[in-house]
DNA sequence: GTCTATAGGATGATAGAC
DNA sequence: GTCTATCATCCTATAGAC
């Protein structure tokens, strides 16, 4: 077991920071306080505040990336695939859940390199996604609803489950899995 | 037709920057600089960041109360009242989206007695929605799905439509109303 | 790897002239 | 109602000692 460098306990308590109170209120202080440095100190590890955001919320992204291609990937039904997209989001949602506000509310705050690789990925994500749809609702899986609206609801809701799952304090993952599915689901086919 | 008042057009124009760049992200002299005047004028105006943020806030939960008790007071069936809040998120949506943005992302940095006020109404409107799908399920007209669970499903999905509705481009309301109701309600009668 | 000291600039807010 | 000038504080980041 290796312990985590002290770069990796500066993303890990920034994340936590961001999660409160959002990126631009936070400060260098404010980090290096709630790790019992002074915030010159930080500067031995990472190079500026932006870097910080841009490791909490790129990894993450590349996380989903990833996933979503192995779902297409996939030689299954279109029904099938929005399920393991559902699955995706809610193992992400219990690793990273403190890292997804960074990635939901912060994105705007990423360097324009880094804001464009991300707003990429991002659109990627939902373009792919939208086609899962329409090929089910061309297979006549998925009911025939203006395919934007299914797109929205169901992502909207994966999107913001990270807030959900703080607040009720860590379901089981297998039933919650189920029960999302079920909900978001069976409304649809 | 009365002419908006110079602190309504300071409220309006920090309410598309906060939209844009959140609360903290954004300066008095951002705000100002939009209205083309100086930062020290708009103190003649308003008492400090924190009073604009609080109006913005503040207004649209108020109005996210008093529709809820209108839902309430009305003798209908629970899935008739879940169309109804329904109804009254994409009302405000389009009259406030913007707003919401504030709302939803920035409500951590209220003064205190606003805070208070703020989160005193959110736990309420929870409360009262959560009531809403429990009488609904005891009453055999929703599924007996976790009641936690479509609550969420339900209540994340309309907090985040202003995103939505910003980028689609502001789509028809009655549309809009319609196909909601039948991607959201369908999946749990 | 952490510290002190500090640069250089931005921030919210006030005082007082016009 | 807006301006200029300014205060006191905070911010990110760097330099250099230990």
């Amino acid at each position: 077991m290796k312990t985590i460098s002290r770069k990796q306990e500066i993303i890990a308590t920034a994340t936590r920071l961001f999660y409160e109170k959002g990126y631009t209120a936070v400060s260098m202080r404010d980090i290096a306080t709630a790790m019992d440095i002074k915030a010159a100190s930080l500067y031995n590890h990472i190079k500026s505040k932006q870097e910080i955001l841009s490791e909490i919320i790129l990894k993450v992204a590349e996380e989903f990336t990833v996933g979503m291609e192995n779902v297409l990937a996939e030689n299954s039904s279109a029904i099938k695939k929005v399920e393991k997209v559902i699955e995706l989001h809610i193992d992400i949602t219990v690793n990273h859940s403190e890292a997804l506000a960074a990635l939901n509310n912060d994105w705007m705050h990423l360097e324009e390199i880094d804001l464009r690789s991300f707003v990429k990925m991002r659109e990627d994500y939902e373009e792919n996604f939208r086609s899962i749809i329409k090929q089910g609702i061309e297979a006549g899986e998925i009911k025939p609803y203006h395919p934007e609206v299914i797109l929205f609801s169901i992502l909207s809701t994966l999107r913001t489950l990270y807030l959900w799952y703080q607040k009720r304090g860590k379901v089981d993952v297998n039933i919650l899995k189920k029960d999302m599915v079920s909900v978001l689901i069976k409304g649809i086919v």
